[in-house]
DNA sequence: TAAATTTGCTAACGACTGTTAGGGAACCGA
DNA sequence: TCGGTTCCCTAACAGTCGTTAGCAAATTTA
Protein backbone atom coordinates (compact mmCIF):
# COMPACT_ATOMS: atom_id res chain seq x y z
CA UNK A 1 0.00 0.00 0.00
CA UNK A 2 2.11 2.91 -1.48
CA UNK A 3 -0.37 5.53 0.32
CA UNK A 4 -0.67 4.98 3.53
CA UNK A 5 -0.23 8.36 5.35
CA UNK A 6 2.55 9.90 2.72
CA UNK A 7 1.99 14.04 4.35
CA UNK A 8 4.23 13.65 7.33
CA UNK A 9 7.70 15.14 6.43
CA UNK A 10 5.94 16.92 3.87
CA UNK A 11 3.33 18.83 6.70
CA UNK A 12 6.45 19.56 8.92
CA UNK A 13 7.75 21.75 5.47
CA UNK A 14 4.48 23.03 4.90
CA UNK A 15 4.00 24.18 8.82
CA UNK A 16 7.81 26.07 8.67
CA UNK A 17 7.18 27.55 5.62
CA UNK A 18 3.88 28.74 6.66
CA UNK A 19 5.35 30.60 9.74
CA UNK A 20 8.72 31.78 7.57
CA UNK A 21 5.71 33.11 4.97
CA UNK A 22 4.03 35.32 7.64
CA UNK A 23 7.28 36.62 9.44
CA UNK A 24 8.88 37.66 6.39
CA UNK A 25 6.66 37.70 3.75
CA UNK A 26 7.40 35.11 1.03
CA UNK A 27 9.67 36.99 -1.04
CA UNK A 28 12.09 37.81 1.31
CA UNK A 29 11.57 34.10 2.42
CA UNK A 30 14.46 31.90 0.86
CA UNK A 31 14.46 27.96 0.57
CA UNK A 32 17.83 27.86 2.24
CA UNK A 33 15.61 29.80 5.11
CA UNK A 34 13.30 27.07 5.11
CA UNK A 35 15.56 24.48 4.81
CA UNK A 36 17.42 26.02 8.10
CA UNK A 37 14.68 25.76 10.16
CA UNK A 38 14.07 22.39 9.54
CA UNK A 39 17.83 21.51 9.87
CA UNK A 40 18.56 20.20 6.42
CA UNK A 41 20.15 21.71 3.38
CA UNK A 42 17.93 23.18 0.52
CA UNK A 43 18.09 20.58 -2.38
CA UNK A 44 16.72 18.07 0.19
CA UNK A 45 13.42 19.68 0.44
CA UNK A 46 13.00 18.88 -3.17
CA UNK A 47 12.67 15.51 -2.44
CA UNK A 48 9.12 16.93 -0.74
CA UNK A 49 7.72 19.23 -2.69
CA UNK A 50 7.70 20.42 -6.31
CA UNK A 51 8.64 24.10 -5.77
CA UNK A 52 8.36 26.96 -3.55
CA UNK A 53 5.44 28.55 -5.80
CA UNK A 54 3.29 25.01 -4.79
CA UNK A 55 3.87 25.38 -1.05
CA UNK A 56 2.38 29.15 -0.86
CA UNK A 57 -0.60 27.18 -3.35
CA UNK A 58 -1.36 24.86 -0.85
CA UNK A 59 -1.53 27.30 2.19
CA UNK A 60 -3.68 29.96 0.23
CA UNK A 61 -5.96 27.22 -1.49
CA UNK A 62 -6.08 25.31 2.04
CA UNK A 63 -7.48 28.59 4.01
CA UNK A 64 -10.01 29.22 1.17
CA UNK A 65 -11.36 25.60 1.62
CA UNK A 66 -11.55 26.63 5.23
CA UNK A 67 -13.61 29.51 4.61
CA UNK A 68 -16.11 28.58 2.43
CA UNK A 69 -16.51 24.91 4.84
CA UNK A 70 -17.47 27.50 7.59
CA UNK A 71 -19.80 29.96 5.74
CA UNK A 72 -22.09 26.38 4.18
CA UNK A 73 -21.65 25.16 8.20
CA UNK A 74 -23.07 29.01 8.89
CA UNK A 75 -26.04 29.42 6.26
CA UNK A 76 -27.38 26.02 7.17
CA UNK A 77 -27.98 26.24 10.41
CA UNK A 78 -29.31 29.99 10.36
CA UNK A 79 -32.69 30.80 11.82
CA UNK A 80 -33.01 34.75 10.55
CA UNK A 81 -30.47 37.27 8.70
CA UNK A 82 -28.90 38.20 12.36
CA UNK A 83 -28.33 34.36 13.17
CA UNK A 84 -26.82 34.10 9.93
CA UNK A 85 -24.76 36.98 10.70
CA UNK A 86 -23.23 35.86 13.87
CA UNK A 87 -22.88 32.07 12.37
CA UNK A 88 -20.87 33.29 10.00
CA UNK A 89 -18.51 36.42 11.91
CA UNK A 90 -17.95 32.57 14.31
CA UNK A 91 -16.91 30.82 11.77
CA UNK A 92 -15.02 33.39 10.10
CA UNK A 93 -13.21 34.59 13.36
CA UNK A 94 -12.72 30.58 13.85
CA UNK A 95 -10.82 29.64 10.30
CA UNK A 96 -8.79 33.03 11.52
CA UNK A 97 -7.50 31.71 14.84
CA UNK A 98 -7.03 28.48 14.05
CA UNK A 99 -4.09 28.58 12.35
CA UNK A 100 -3.35 32.46 12.55
CA UNK A 101 -0.17 32.69 10.66
CA UNK A 102 -1.70 31.11 7.87
CA UNK A 103 -4.72 32.94 7.80
CA UNK A 104 -1.83 35.95 7.09
CA UNK A 105 -0.13 34.39 4.38
CA UNK A 106 -3.53 34.14 3.16
CA UNK A 107 -4.62 37.30 3.20
CA UNK A 108 -1.11 38.92 2.73
CA UNK A 109 0.75 36.75 0.15
CA UNK A 110 -1.34 35.32 -2.06
CA UNK A 111 -0.81 37.92 -4.61
CA UNK A 112 2.82 36.09 -5.17
CA UNK A 113 1.00 33.25 -6.39
CA UNK A 114 1.58 32.80 -10.14
CA UNK A 115 -1.12 32.74 -12.96
CA UNK A 116 -2.91 30.93 -13.36
CA UNK A 117 -3.72 29.83 -10.08
CA UNK A 118 -3.87 33.51 -9.22
CA UNK A 119 -6.65 34.04 -11.43
CA UNK A 120 -8.56 31.09 -9.61
CA UNK A 121 -7.38 32.40 -5.90
CA UNK A 122 -9.10 35.62 -6.73
CA UNK A 123 -11.99 34.26 -8.46
CA UNK A 124 -12.51 32.44 -4.87
CA UNK A 125 -12.57 35.26 -3.35
CA UNK A 126 -14.94 37.67 -5.00
CA UNK A 127 -17.35 34.94 -4.90
CA UNK A 128 -17.04 34.27 -1.12
CA UNK A 129 -17.52 38.29 -0.97
CA UNK A 130 -20.44 38.45 -3.48
CA UNK A 131 -22.07 35.85 -1.06
CA UNK A 132 -21.20 37.95 2.27
CA UNK A 133 -23.18 40.77 -0.22
CA UNK A 134 -26.11 38.62 -0.63
CA UNK A 135 -26.11 38.18 3.00
CA UNK A 136 -26.09 41.06 3.90
CA UNK A 137 -28.99 41.99 1.10
CA UNK A 138 -31.28 39.48 2.46
CA UNK A 139 -30.80 40.89 5.39
CA UNK A 140 -31.42 44.43 4.58
CA UNK A 141 -34.35 43.34 2.93
CA UNK A 142 -36.17 41.76 5.85
CA UNK A 143 -35.49 44.78 7.90
CA UNK A 144 -32.66 43.19 10.16
CA UNK A 145 -29.92 45.63 8.58
CA UNK A 146 -29.25 48.78 7.68
CA UNK A 147 -26.26 50.74 6.20
CA UNK A 148 -25.62 53.95 4.30
CA UNK A 149 -26.48 54.50 1.10
CA UNK A 150 -27.88 51.16 1.27
CA UNK A 151 -25.26 50.02 -0.39
CA UNK A 152 -24.31 46.44 0.16
CA UNK A 153 -21.28 46.35 -1.60
CA UNK A 154 -19.23 48.82 0.83
CA UNK A 155 -20.75 47.33 3.69
CA UNK A 156 -19.51 44.18 3.04
CA UNK A 157 -15.69 45.21 2.11
CA UNK A 158 -16.40 47.35 5.69
CA UNK A 159 -17.18 44.15 7.48
CA UNK A 160 -14.38 42.03 6.13
CA UNK A 161 -11.94 44.70 6.66
CA UNK A 162 -13.26 44.13 10.34
CA UNK A 163 -12.33 40.91 10.81
CA UNK A 164 -9.17 40.41 8.63
CA UNK A 165 -7.40 42.65 10.60
CA UNK A 166 -7.49 40.20 13.52
CA UNK A 167 -4.97 37.56 13.00
CA UNK A 168 -2.40 40.51 12.78
CA UNK A 169 -2.62 40.88 16.69
CA UNK A 170 -4.95 37.67 17.93
CA UNK A 171 -2.46 35.84 20.08
CA UNK A 172 -3.25 31.79 21.14
CA UNK A 173 -3.30 31.18 24.84
CA UNK A 174 -3.84 35.14 25.16
CA UNK A 175 -6.69 36.41 27.59
CA UNK A 176 -9.39 36.33 24.70
CA UNK A 177 -10.71 33.01 23.11
CA UNK A 178 -12.24 33.00 19.53
CA UNK A 179 -15.55 32.62 20.32
CA UNK A 180 -15.27 35.91 22.87
CA UNK A 181 -13.82 37.37 20.30
CA UNK A 182 -16.48 37.06 17.51
CA UNK A 183 -18.98 37.58 20.22
CA UNK A 184 -17.38 40.98 20.84
CA UNK A 185 -17.13 41.79 17.03
CA UNK A 186 -20.87 40.80 16.17
CA UNK A 187 -21.84 42.89 19.00
CA UNK A 188 -20.06 46.07 18.09
CA UNK A 189 -20.38 45.42 14.72
CA UNK A 190 -24.01 45.93 14.55
CA UNK A 191 -24.63 47.80 17.21
CA UNK A 192 -22.09 50.63 16.90
CA UNK A 193 -20.09 52.52 19.49
CA UNK A 194 -22.76 55.07 20.11
CA UNK A 195 -24.27 54.72 23.48
CA UNK B 1 22.51 79.05 -4.64
CA UNK B 2 22.77 75.20 -4.67
CA UNK B 3 19.74 74.01 -3.11
CA UNK B 4 17.10 75.50 -5.05
CA UNK B 5 14.64 72.32 -5.07
CA UNK B 6 16.92 69.52 -5.49
CA UNK B 7 13.86 67.24 -5.17
CA UNK B 8 12.51 66.74 -8.61
CA UNK B 9 14.27 63.77 -10.17
CA UNK B 10 14.34 62.01 -6.97
CA UNK B 11 10.48 62.70 -6.27
CA UNK B 12 9.83 60.70 -9.34
CA UNK B 13 12.14 58.04 -8.33
CA UNK B 14 10.28 57.57 -5.01
CA UNK B 15 7.02 57.69 -7.13
CA UNK B 16 7.84 55.46 -8.87
CA UNK B 17 8.92 53.08 -5.94
CA UNK B 18 5.82 53.70 -4.15
CA UNK B 19 3.74 52.02 -6.85
CA UNK B 20 6.36 48.71 -7.36
CA UNK B 21 6.42 48.55 -4.12
CA UNK B 22 2.57 48.27 -3.26
CA UNK B 23 1.98 46.19 -6.14
CA UNK B 24 4.77 43.43 -6.15
CA UNK B 25 5.93 43.99 -2.51
CA UNK B 26 9.04 45.47 -1.36
CA UNK B 27 11.08 42.19 -1.53
CA UNK B 28 10.09 41.65 -4.86
CA UNK B 29 10.55 45.27 -6.73
CA UNK B 30 14.37 44.78 -7.97
CA UNK B 31 16.12 48.09 -8.32
CA UNK B 32 16.46 47.02 -11.97
CA UNK B 33 12.60 46.69 -11.70
CA UNK B 34 12.38 50.56 -10.57
CA UNK B 35 15.33 51.74 -13.13
CA UNK B 36 13.29 50.02 -15.78
CA UNK B 37 9.99 52.06 -15.21
CA UNK B 38 11.93 54.88 -15.33
CA UNK B 39 13.99 54.31 -18.45
CA UNK B 40 17.27 54.16 -17.00
CA UNK B 41 19.79 51.76 -15.67
CA UNK B 42 19.87 50.36 -12.36
CA UNK B 43 23.45 51.72 -11.11
CA UNK B 44 21.79 55.57 -12.29
CA UNK B 45 19.06 55.58 -9.13
CA UNK B 46 22.29 55.89 -7.08
CA UNK B 47 23.30 59.13 -8.16
CA UNK B 48 19.82 60.20 -6.63
CA UNK B 49 19.34 57.92 -3.88
CA UNK B 50 21.69 56.21 -1.17
CA UNK B 51 19.72 52.66 -1.02
CA UNK B 52 16.38 50.74 -1.40
CA UNK B 53 16.40 50.95 2.41
CA UNK B 54 16.14 54.37 2.14
CA UNK B 55 13.63 54.71 0.07
CA UNK B 56 11.43 52.55 1.69
CA UNK B 57 11.75 54.33 4.69
CA UNK B 58 11.22 57.67 3.28
CA UNK B 59 7.42 56.23 2.14
CA UNK B 60 6.96 55.10 5.53
CA UNK B 61 8.11 57.69 7.60
CA UNK B 62 5.75 59.90 5.51
CA UNK B 63 3.17 58.76 5.84
CA UNK B 64 3.52 58.30 9.66
CA UNK B 65 3.68 62.27 9.73
CA UNK B 66 0.55 62.86 7.47
CA UNK B 67 -1.35 61.01 9.97
CA UNK B 68 -0.34 62.68 13.04
CA UNK B 69 -0.53 66.00 11.22
CA UNK B 70 -3.93 64.68 10.84
CA UNK B 71 -4.35 63.68 14.01
CA UNK B 72 -3.52 66.95 15.82
CA UNK B 73 -5.43 69.43 13.82
CA UNK B 74 -8.86 66.44 14.85
CA UNK B 75 -8.24 67.20 18.29
CA UNK B 76 -7.17 71.01 18.04
CA UNK B 77 -10.73 71.88 16.54
CA UNK B 78 -12.64 69.29 17.90
CA UNK B 79 -15.54 69.63 20.54
CA UNK B 80 -17.06 66.75 21.41
CA UNK B 81 -16.09 63.39 22.16
CA UNK B 82 -17.92 62.67 19.09
CA UNK B 83 -16.57 65.20 17.38
CA UNK B 84 -13.76 64.25 17.77
CA UNK B 85 -14.08 60.99 16.35
CA UNK B 86 -15.24 61.81 13.19
CA UNK B 87 -12.45 63.97 12.52
CA UNK B 88 -10.45 61.54 13.14
CA UNK B 89 -12.20 59.12 11.17
CA UNK B 90 -11.79 61.88 8.48
CA UNK B 91 -8.24 62.75 8.78
CA UNK B 92 -7.29 59.20 8.84
CA UNK B 93 -9.25 58.17 5.49
CA UNK B 94 -7.63 61.46 3.64
CA UNK B 95 -4.08 60.40 4.36
CA UNK B 96 -5.32 56.69 3.58
CA UNK B 97 -6.82 58.08 -0.07
CA UNK B 98 -4.37 61.17 -0.80
CA UNK B 99 -2.04 59.08 -1.88
CA UNK B 100 -3.27 55.27 -1.33
CA UNK B 101 -0.32 53.47 -3.10
CA UNK B 102 2.34 55.12 -0.41
CA UNK B 103 -0.62 53.92 1.91
CA UNK B 104 -0.71 50.45 1.39
CA UNK B 105 3.00 50.57 1.84
CA UNK B 106 2.71 52.36 5.13
CA UNK B 107 0.29 49.54 5.89
CA UNK B 108 2.03 46.38 4.40
CA UNK B 109 5.85 47.44 3.95
CA UNK B 110 7.20 48.73 6.85
CA UNK B 111 8.13 45.60 8.33
CA UNK B 112 10.90 45.45 5.75
CA UNK B 113 12.50 48.40 7.29
CA UNK B 114 15.58 47.60 9.04
CA UNK B 115 16.91 48.25 12.71
CA UNK B 116 17.18 51.03 14.14
CA UNK B 117 14.31 52.21 11.98
CA UNK B 118 12.04 49.27 12.09
CA UNK B 119 12.15 49.92 16.33
CA UNK B 120 11.28 53.68 15.69
CA UNK B 121 8.35 52.71 13.26
CA UNK B 122 6.71 50.61 15.63
CA UNK B 123 7.20 52.85 18.54
CA UNK B 124 5.56 55.72 16.28
CA UNK B 125 2.45 53.29 15.24
CA UNK B 126 2.19 51.84 18.74
CA UNK B 127 2.05 55.50 20.02
CA UNK B 128 -0.46 56.77 17.35
CA UNK B 129 -2.68 53.48 18.99
CA UNK B 130 -2.80 54.60 21.97
CA UNK B 131 -3.42 58.45 21.12
CA UNK B 132 -6.98 56.30 19.78
CA UNK B 133 -7.57 54.80 22.75
CA UNK B 134 -7.06 57.57 24.88
CA UNK B 135 -9.76 59.12 22.76
CA UNK B 136 -12.16 56.77 22.97
CA UNK B 137 -11.53 56.52 26.46
CA UNK B 138 -12.32 59.92 26.94
CA UNK B 139 -15.59 59.19 24.80
CA UNK B 140 -16.92 56.64 26.88
CA UNK B 141 -16.05 58.20 30.63
CA UNK B 142 -18.24 61.12 29.41
CA UNK B 143 -20.99 58.98 28.52
CA UNK B 144 -20.80 59.09 24.29
CA UNK B 145 -19.25 55.38 23.19
CA UNK B 146 -19.60 52.24 24.92
CA UNK B 147 -17.65 49.40 23.45
CA UNK B 148 -17.77 45.25 24.76
CA UNK B 149 -16.21 44.75 28.07
CA UNK B 150 -15.84 48.45 27.84
CA UNK B 151 -12.39 47.63 26.55
CA UNK B 152 -10.99 50.47 24.47
CA UNK B 153 -7.94 48.42 23.23
CA UNK B 154 -10.33 45.88 21.40
CA UNK B 155 -12.23 48.98 20.18
CA UNK B 156 -9.15 50.79 18.76
CA UNK B 157 -7.97 47.71 16.90
CA UNK B 158 -11.03 47.35 15.67
CA UNK B 159 -11.35 50.86 14.55
CA UNK B 160 -7.92 50.78 12.73
CA UNK B 161 -8.81 47.58 11.24
CA UNK B 162 -12.24 48.33 9.70
CA UNK B 163 -10.36 51.78 8.24
CA UNK B 164 -6.64 49.94 6.91
CA UNK B 165 -8.71 47.98 4.71
CA UNK B 166 -9.77 51.19 2.66
CA UNK B 167 -6.44 51.91 0.62
CA UNK B 168 -6.88 48.09 -0.54
CA UNK B 169 -10.04 48.93 -3.18
CA UNK B 170 -10.43 52.50 -3.14
CA UNK B 171 -10.02 54.55 -6.68
CA UNK B 172 -9.36 57.87 -6.57
CA UNK B 173 -11.81 59.07 -9.70
CA UNK B 174 -14.22 56.20 -8.23
CA UNK B 175 -18.32 56.95 -7.66
CA UNK B 176 -17.13 57.75 -3.52
CA UNK B 177 -14.99 60.58 -2.45
CA UNK B 178 -13.05 60.33 0.10
CA UNK B 179 -15.38 63.16 2.52
CA UNK B 180 -18.20 60.75 1.46
CA UNK B 181 -16.18 57.62 2.49
CA UNK B 182 -15.37 59.26 5.77
CA UNK B 183 -18.73 59.92 6.41
CA UNK B 184 -20.34 56.45 5.42
CA UNK B 185 -17.46 55.15 7.73
CA UNK B 186 -18.42 57.25 10.74
CA UNK B 187 -22.06 56.27 10.79
CA UNK B 188 -21.40 52.28 10.20
CA UNK B 189 -19.06 52.47 13.07
CA UNK B 190 -21.04 54.48 15.77
CA UNK B 191 -24.20 53.01 14.59
CA UNK B 192 -23.69 49.75 13.75
CA UNK B 193 -25.50 47.44 11.21
CA UNK B 194 -28.67 46.80 13.03
CA UNK B 195 -31.94 48.61 12.12
C1' DT C 1 16.98 -11.06 4.13
C1' DA C 2 15.67 -8.54 0.12
C1' DA C 3 13.18 -4.93 -2.04
C1' DA C 4 11.15 -0.56 -1.77
C1' DT C 5 10.53 3.86 0.11
C1' DT C 6 11.91 7.83 2.55
C1' DT C 7 15.16 11.13 3.58
C1' DG C 8 19.13 13.50 3.00
C1' DC C 9 23.68 14.81 1.00
C1' DT C 10 27.33 17.47 -2.17
C1' DA C 11 28.02 19.95 -6.21
C1' DA C 12 26.62 22.78 -9.42
C1' DC C 13 23.66 25.46 -13.03
C1' DG C 14 22.29 30.00 -14.77
C1' DA C 15 20.03 33.84 -13.43
C1' DC C 16 19.39 37.66 -10.50
C1' DT C 17 20.51 40.66 -6.23
C1' DG C 18 22.00 45.56 -4.34
C1' DT C 19 25.66 48.31 -4.97
C1' DT C 20 30.29 50.63 -6.36
C1' DA C 21 33.85 52.54 -9.57
C1' DG C 22 34.90 55.50 -12.96
C1' DG C 23 33.80 58.03 -16.71
C1' DG C 24 31.29 61.09 -20.02
C1' DA C 25 27.76 63.95 -22.10
C1' DA C 26 24.29 67.93 -21.45
C1' DC C 27 22.86 71.96 -19.29
C1' DC C 28 23.45 75.69 -15.87
C1' DG C 29 24.33 80.66 -14.23
C1' DA C 30 28.34 83.94 -14.47
C1' DT D 1 33.55 80.51 -22.31
C1' DC D 2 33.97 78.70 -17.94
C1' DG D 3 33.24 75.75 -13.57
C1' DG D 4 29.69 73.35 -11.46
C1' DT D 5 25.79 70.52 -11.32
C1' DT D 6 22.73 67.05 -12.98
C1' DC D 7 22.10 62.94 -15.08
C1' DC D 8 23.14 58.61 -17.01
C1' DC D 9 26.25 55.16 -18.89
C1' DT D 10 29.17 50.48 -19.05
C1' DA D 11 31.42 47.16 -16.40
C1' DA D 12 31.83 44.65 -12.66
C1' DC D 13 31.81 42.98 -7.61
C1' DA D 14 30.43 39.41 -4.41
C1' DG D 15 26.73 37.26 -2.95
C1' DT D 16 22.03 34.95 -3.17
C1' DC D 17 18.19 32.89 -5.73
C1' DG D 18 15.27 28.48 -7.02
C1' DT D 19 16.22 24.31 -8.73
C1' DT D 20 18.38 19.84 -10.83
C1' DA D 21 21.51 15.76 -11.05
C1' DG D 22 23.34 12.00 -9.06
C1' DC D 23 24.20 9.34 -5.18
C1' DA D 24 23.94 7.16 -0.42
C1' DA D 25 22.28 6.03 4.10
C1' DA D 26 18.46 4.84 6.86
C1' DT D 27 13.97 3.07 7.55
C1' DT D 28 9.99 0.39 6.38
C1' DT D 29 7.67 -3.42 4.20
C1' DA D 30 7.32 -8.14 2.43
Amino acid sequence: MPTAAPEKRKAQIRRHATALFQDRGFAATSMRDLAAALGVEAASLYSHISSKQELLAEICFRLAEDFFTAFDAAEAHATSPTDALRRFIGGHVRVLTTDSAAAQVFLAEWRHLEEPRLAEFTARRDAYETRLRALLRRGADAGAFRFPANDERFAALWLLSSLNWLPMWYRANGKLDPAEIAERLFTTLLQGLSV
